[in-house]
Parts: structure tokens; C-alpha cells; sequence
DNA sequence: TATGCCCTTATTTTT
DNA sequence: TAAGGGCATA
């Protein structure tokens, strides 16, 4: 990392005297800020305001009601909300602690809180500026055991909610054909984003309706798994902290009295149960609201409805908050009037929304291109070649160029030209690192180290690396627990009881049993790198990949590697840090929060949802065709392609210099090549917007040129042709380690799991000292070499088992 | 209890 | 195409 804001990173010793407070910059987030640091000192009130807008100076000085900015694309909104926070401290309205900024995105929330340094300097820190996520993560860790959770509770990700979920449809003996673990999830995520919890729904359900009754009776077991489990998933974040905000007024008070400023970024994508927050929160249902609220966003980039998200909350802004005051930013300083007047052409066609037209004094610029191209493999090499191009002509560097599409799979064809160009890229999402099988097992084991009622984390690897305790023994174990009324480590502690259990299952339950202690043991104390390795060590996951023949464990190697990596520098990063922190933060990372800073030199892949609030000087937005952008799932219902058309408003407003929209005649969707037409958008469009450099060709009788490679010899176009036609057989390989790597660093860090440190070697009778647990005795010694397990009293701290190789231990002689 | 094969099923977007 | 689940067999 080599950004300018690196000093954020350094430790809380070195004074951010480098502020450098971006006087006199135009307010458009393109406007490169100036390189020559300008005055030392936070920027005096004067300097925050300069070249702004009538509309943006207006946005920044208001105050004394809400207030709604309708910021269009590229309107500068960022600069706006960061000089207002600026302005409210300068002008003495405000001091820091009072400040509670609210983004989606950490990558959002880091951007803000760079921005606010360079205005207001060290002062930053004293703010909250964190996601919705993060900041109710922070209060429920406070207020925990108010809900009766303990304050080390875990994140459960959609997949570990879906676990748990599959869990108790078995449990609950209903038909998983029927009633699909999935669409279960999906339904109570939506009740939990309306902050209807399972008591709420169980009396509201319809007695006569089974799929309502089914509903509500795995929404009640799976809350209480949750509870038993000392979890959370990511919709209970929201609700849960507006639940506790209800339920206490006094800590409610505490947190009113403290947030004085209140907001909040991307406002269009709040659902109901956020709304509710920022209500209770800002104090609006009291006879005078608490804080001044600030809401940005811009009902025509709304893009998550099918998440939750309502465009209500923005709309009905005016009437949900008396007095409130609007401003609209529609003066646009990042793309050019042709990649506007395109923008502005699209989103026109979507009714019930409020006119607004995005213009820019920056001059027409170069006309927008379209391309039709006859397969996806022929766009990906339009693509590549004008790449080619443009860097000659223009001086642009890889980074300059990002390619957008509607789904990942479809990143697959462009990556593979790419690759074959030998040009750098990155694809941001996908396959995401985090939800890998190896990353989630490695975590899932210091998950369990971290809250032992971990349920769906402790079944998860009961038998990961293969431990001979079956599925059989699991559902025993599991049914005691159910009995019970426990945890399943609970049940697991008492296996004995387990009616059915064989005392054959219960050797290895011991040894299980003893596993985890010595891992909890190591874990005390020592930085989360160390707990990592000492688990895929001690656990010997990392030696069942090594002895696999499976190519694709080879990559799982590397994988975990990074992820020690990770861990490494978190704790280079936070010398503080402890394992619950950092397994919060891996649980509420996302996607965006992996695109780099600065520009690394690579073209950028990504989903058009993932480009949000993001700008490119060059865009490709591809696949413009009826059933892939608009999706054809979204064909049902003219809401869902109005959020189609919102989609392309934002790729297409992403755009700087130059825009290219292509489609390709046949792409093959698993499997099986298709025809599209061509995207209802394009034709929204008009003509007279784009300048169509190939119109496509007409005859493609056979249009099957798919990955039977062989089958079309002859045909014309080869070029680089006839070779790479065997795509096939090549492109399996070659797309499927891209697949392999997606998510991470191409860059590689062939970081092997370090080797052998060194191991103490102790006797009994030996002195050592424990960084936690201080002085103690070595009982008894076991093993040898990297496999030295002593069990060592420590006097009141208990006889731990230290496993040698990773116990921050070292004899005193 | 573990393994391997076959079948199904998904491919929208994710804080 | 590819990945995951279910079933049958060792």
C-alpha cells in the first residue's frame, strides 16, 4: 500500500502532522486532489467551502432541521458530506465524539474517515465512522448482556446461517423438498429486515397456511439456536440493536445523548429495520429529536430492493421528518455530457421517479461506442484490443480501464482473453476468499476457540480433518443437546449421556475434547497469527492437504497461507488486537472492501453492483442483452427491471473519458450456447447517442461455436484465430486457476506456513514462564520435537497442556 | 464410517 | 459447466 494515507495505518504514536487539507479543490470526487500538501493545520472555515457550488455551500452550511441531499452520480457528495462534518466542527457546532457517519461499505467508511483526516486532521479519531454493521456490532459487543448474550458473541454469514437453518428443518422433521432451507433463509431475512421477530410472525401466521406454519416454526427454532449458540447473524445486527434501543431507554439515552450528528451515506439502500435505527438513534420519535440528520443518496442508484432495501425511506424523507430540508446536487464533475446525456436517456424510461438530469460544464467528449460482437469470447477480445489501443494513444496505464458485468460467470470469457493478452487484471468478488471451504474451516476452529457455544462452527469441523466421529455419533450428540436444551460442545462435554452412543464413538469425542482445550490453552495470550497456525498444526488439516493428490488442495495450501498472511498483518496492524476483534472484522468484510485505493496497474472486473460508487476513466459495460442485462429474472415485474435500468444507470455513470456498451450475438449459459437480442436498454438509448463500430454479424447460421472447438475449422476471422478456438480445452484449465485465485492477490505471496521455530525443550521439574498464565512448573512432558506437549502448572492459573512449537512460553534456567 | 459415483440443481446482485 | 447433495457400496 502506497497511498498517501498510510500514516492511518501507523500506530497511534506518530502525529498525522501530514494532513494536508485540499484548500481550494474543486468539490467533484474526480478532481485529483492536489499532490503538494497544502496547509499543515486543519483547513480554517473559509477553505471549506471554496469552490463549491451554490447547491453544495448550501448542503454544507445547512443547519437546524434534517436534512436530505439528493446527490446525483458524481455530484461531489462525498466532498460535501466530508466538509459538512468539517464545517460543523470548525464552526464549533459540533466536537468529534458527537459525530456518528454512517456508510455500507467499510471500504465507504475508510474513504471517509481518509477524507475527514485531511480536513480536520487527528480529531477524526474521535468519530464514529463505521457501516451499519460495524457500528451495531460495537453496541451490541456493549450492551450484550442487556439482550442476555455474552459480549463475545460470533457474526453467523449467510452460509452459516444456512447451515444452522438446514439444521433445524431436519430437527423440526419437516420435508427440505418442500420447505427449501433456502427459501426459509431467504424469508426470515426479509421478516428480520422488518424487525419482525419469530414470536411476531408466529402470531401473525396463518393457522391454515402450512408454508406459513413451517415458517414460523423454524423461524422460532432457529432464534433460539442463535441464542443458544451466542450468535447473530447479519440481519439480527440491525434488528437486534434496534430491539435493545427499544427495549432500554436509558441506554438508548446514552447513545442519543452522544450522537448529536447523525449521517448517513447511500440513504436509497436502507431498509426498513436501519430506517428505524436512524430513527431511534437521531431521537425523531421524542417530542424534539436528539441529533441533526444528514441523509445523501440518490433514489435513482437503488440497487439492493431485492435485499431489503426501500426506496420509501428516501422519497417519503420530507414527510418522515417535519421540516426537513432538500438539496439536489445535479451539476456532475466526473464524465463527460456524452456519457451523461446516455445515462440520463436510460434511467428516463423508469416511471415514478422524480426528474433530475445530470449535466456537466466539462464539454461533450468522445462519443460512446457500441460493439456487437458474434460469441463472448470474440467481445472479451474487443475488449483487450481496444485496451491495446487506448494505451498507446492515450496514456493510460492498465488501471485506468474497468470492465463491468451483470454476473459473475460471466467474467470467466473476459479474464481468459485477458490472461491470453498477458495483460494485468484483477477481478474484485466472485468466489469470494472468506467463503472458501479451507478459509471457512481454518476460521470456523478459531471461532469455536472464541465462543465455545459456537454450534454451527463446532459441527462443522467435528470431523474436519477426518476425526472418525460420523454423522451418526453428530446426530446423537446433537439430539442430546436438543433435549437438554444446551450447546452442542455442551452435549459434546457429556457425551457419556448420549443415549444410542456407541463406547467405541467416544474415544474419539475425547480426543476431540482434549484438542480443543489445547487449543484454547494456546490460544490465550498469543497474537492471532500464532492461534492460526498452531490450529491448521495442531488440528493436522494442513497435513491432510499436503498428502492429497487433489491439484485443486494444492491451491487450498496457498490459500490458507495468504490467509496466515492476513493474520500477520493484522496483528503488524493492531498490536492490541485480540481474536474476537479480528474475527469480527472478517466477518463483516465484503467484496468491495478488496478493491484497492490507488490504482495498482491492473485492469478491474467486477460486477456492476460491486462498481457502485466507483469511477473509471475508461468503462466497458458488457453483455447488453435481453436475458443477461436486464437478467432474465427480472422480467416478471416492471419493479424489477426498473432496478435492472437503475443497474445500468450506475455502470453507465462510472464512466469518465470513455464508454464502450457491447453484446455478444451467442453466449453459452451453462453449459448450452444462447441467443440473445439485444439489451431493451440499448434501444432506450437511441441511436443518435451511440456510434456503432460493428453492428454484428448476421451470418452466424450455425451459431453453436461453442467449446466444440473442432467443429468449426474452417471459419474466417481467425487472426489470432483457429488456436484459440481450442478455448475448450485451454480455457477450462486456464479459467479454472483463475477461479482458484479470484479474490486474492494475484500477486501472490507464495508464503508457505512458516516451518520449524524453535521449541523449547523442557523437562519436568523445568521453570517456565507463560506470557499470560506468568511462572510455572513443567509436570510432565509428551511428544517430541514440533509435537513437545508439556502440561505445566501454573499455581492459580491451573495445569494448562502446552502444545512447545506455538505456547508463548520460554524456560527460565 | 468413509468413499465414490451419479444425479440434480443452480447462475443475480450482498451489507 | 461445476459443485454439492444423496444414495449405494465397501
Amino acid at each position: 500500500m502506497t497511498s498517501p494515507f498510510e500514516f492511518l495505518n501507523a500506530p497511534p504514536a506518530s502525529e498525522p502532522s501530514s494532513t494536508a487539507a485540499s484548500a481550494g479543490a474543486p468539490a467533484g470526487p474526480s478532481a485529483q486532489e492536489p499532490a503538494a500538501p497544502g496547509p499543515a493545520a486543519p483547513a480554517t472555515a473559509a477553505a471549506l467551502v471554496e469552490g463549491l457550488n451554490p447547491q453544495q455551500l448550501a448542503a454544507v452550511e445547512h443547519t437546524g432541521s434534517p436534512l436530505l441531499i439528493v446527490a446525483g452520480a458524481g455530484s461531489g457528495k462525498t466532498a460535501v458530506l466530508t466538509r459538512r462534518i468539517a464545517y460543523a466542527l470548525r464552526t464549533g457546532r459540533a466536537h468529534p465524539g458527537q459525530i456518528l457517519a454512517i456508510t455500507f461499505t467499510n471500504k465507504a467508511a475508510k474513504e471517509m474517515v481518509e477524507r475527514i483526516t485531511e480536513l480536520v486532521g487527528p480529531a477524526a479519531r474521535g468519530m464514529w465512522i463505521s457501516t451499519f454493521h460495524s457500528a451495531c456490532v460495537r453496541i451490541l459487543r456493549r450492551e450484550a448482556k442487556a439482550l442476555g448474550m455474552k459480549s463475545n458473541f460470533t457474526i453467523y454469514d449467510s452460509q452459516d446461517s444456512l447451515r444452522l437453518i438446514t439444521q433445524c428443518v431436519r430437527e423440526a422433521g419437516l420435508d427440505s423438498k418442500k420447505f427449501t432451507p433456502r427459501s426459509l433463509q431467504h424469508r426470515i431475512s426479509n421478516l428480520k429486515n422488518d424487525l419482525l421477530t419469530a414470536d411476531d410472525y408466529a402470531s401473525r401466521a396463518q393457522e391454515n397456511n402450512p408454508s406459513e406454519q413451517a415458517l414460523a416454526e423454524i423461524y422460532r427454532r432457529y432464534s433460539e439456536r442463535l441464542r443458544l449458540a451466542n450468535a447473530f447473524d447479519f440481519d439480527d445486527l440491525i434488528m437486534e440493536t434496534v430491539h435493545l434501543l427499544d427495549a432500554f431507554p436509558d441506554i438508548a439515552a446514552n447513545y442519543r445523548a452522544r450522537f448529536a450528528h447523525i449521517l448517513v451515506d447511500e440513504y436509497q439502500d436502507t431498509n426498513p429495520a436501519q430506517y428505524r435505527l436512524i430513527r431511534e438513534l437521531a431521537g425523531a420519535d421524542l417530542p424534539a429529536p436528539t441529533a441533526e440528520l444528514t441523509v445523501v443518496g440518490d433514489a435513482d442508484q437503488s440497487i439492493y430492493a431485492f435485499r431489503g432495501a426501500t426506496v420509501r425511506n428516501i422519497v417519503e424523507f420530507e414527510e418522515d421528518f417535519p421540516q426537513a430540508r432538500v438539496i439536489l446536487l445535479e451539476q456532475n464533475y466526473r464524465s463527460t455530457q456524452n456519457i451523461l446525456s446516455a445515462a440520463n436517456a436510460v434511467i428516463s424510461h423508469n416511471d415514478d421517479r422524480k426528474d433530475k438530469r445530470l449535466w456537466t460544464d466539462a464539454g461533450p467528449g468522445e462519443p460512446v461506442t457500441g460493439w456487437v460482437a458474434e460469441s463472448e469470447q470474440a467481445e472479451a477480445r474487443f475488449i483487450t484490443e481496444r485496451i491495446d489501443t487506448l494505451m498507446d494513444s492515450d496514456s493510460l496505464t492498465y488501471g485506468d480501464f474497468a470492465v463491468f458485468y451483470r454476473t459473475n460467470a460471466q467474467s470467466r470469457a473476459i479474464e481468459d482473453a485477458l490472461m491470453r493478452a498477458g495483460m494485468p487484471y484483477k477481478v474484485v468478488g466472485g468466489t469470494r476468499f472468506y467463503e472458501r471451504k479451507e478459509i471457512k474451516d481454518a476460521l470456523a476452529y478459531l471461532r469455536v476457540i472464541a465462543n465455545p457455544d459456537d454450534d454451527v462452527n463446532l459441527r462443522r469441523i467435528l470431523n474436519v480433518p477426518k476425526r472418525s466421529i460420523g454423522d451418526r455419533t453428530e446426530a446423537l450428540v446433537g439430539a442430546l443437546a436438543e433435549r437438554e436444551r444446551m450447546s452442542f460442545a455442551a452435549a459434546l462435554d457429556r457425551a457419556e449421556e448420549a443415549p444410542g452412543l456407541s463406547s467405541r464413538s467416544l474415544g474419539p469425542i475425547t480426543r476431540f475434547r482434549e484438542l480443543l482445550a489445547d487449543l484454547r490453552t494456546t490460544a490465550e495470550g498469543a497474537p492471532v497469527s500464532r492461534i492460526l497456525e498452531s490450529v491448521l498444526e495442531q488440528t493436522g488439516y494442513l497435513a491432510e492437504l499436503h498428502r492429497s493428490t487433489d491439484p485443486q488442495d494444492e491451491s487450498r495450501v496457498d490459500n490458507l497461507a495468504e490467509l496466515v498472511a492476513v493474520a500477520e498483518d493484522y496483528g503488524r496492524t493492531n498490536p492490541e488486537g485480540t481474536l474476537d476483534e479480528f474475527l469480527e472484522q472478517v466477518s463483516l468484510s465484503s467484496d468491495a472492501d478488496q478493491i484497492p485505493d490507488q490504482d495498482v496497474g491492473e485492469v478491474t472486473l467486477m460486477t456492476l453492483h460491486t462498481a457502485k460508487g466507483l469511477e473509471f476513466p475508461v468503462v466497458f459495460l458488457t453483455g447488453l442483452e435481453d436475458g443477461t442485462f436486464p437478467h432474465q429474472r427480472s422480467f416478471n415485474t416492471s419493479a424489477e427491471l426498473a432496478e435492472e435500468r437503475r443497474l445500468a444507470y450506475v455502470g453507465l455513470t462510472r464512466a469518465r473519458q470513455k464508454l464502450f456498451l457491447s453484446r455478444a450475438e451467442t453466449r453459452s449459459m451453462w453449459g448450452q450456447p444462447t441467443y440473445n437480442p439485444p439489451s431493451r436498454f440499448l434501444s432506450e438509448l437511441g441511436d443518435s447517442l451511440v456510434d456503432w463500430e460493428s453492428t454484428g454479424s448476421l451470418n452466424t447460421s450455425g451459431a453453436d461455436r461453442a467449446f466444440s472447438g473442432a467443429w468449426s475449422p474452417g471459419s474466417r476471422s481467425g487472426g489470432a484465430g483457429s488456436p484459440a478456438n481450442g478455448s475448450g480445452a485451454s480455457g477450462s484449465r486456464g479459467g479454472r486457476r483463475g477461479g482458484a485465485r479470484a479474490g486474492t492477490s494475484p500477486g501472490g505471496f507464495p508464503n508457505r506456513i512458516r516451518p520449524n521455530r524453535e521449541v523449547p525443550q523442557v523437562e519436568p521439574g523445568d521453570k517456565v514462564s507463560h506470557d499470560s498464565f506468568g511462572l510455572g512448573t513443567v509436570v510432565e512432558v509428551a511428544g517430541a520435537g514440533d509435537k513437545t506437549v508439556a502440561t505445566v502448572d501454573f499455581g492459580s492459573e491451573g495445569t494448562k497442556r502446552l502444545l512447545m512449537r506455538y505456547a508463548p512460553v520460554e524456560k527460565i534456567s
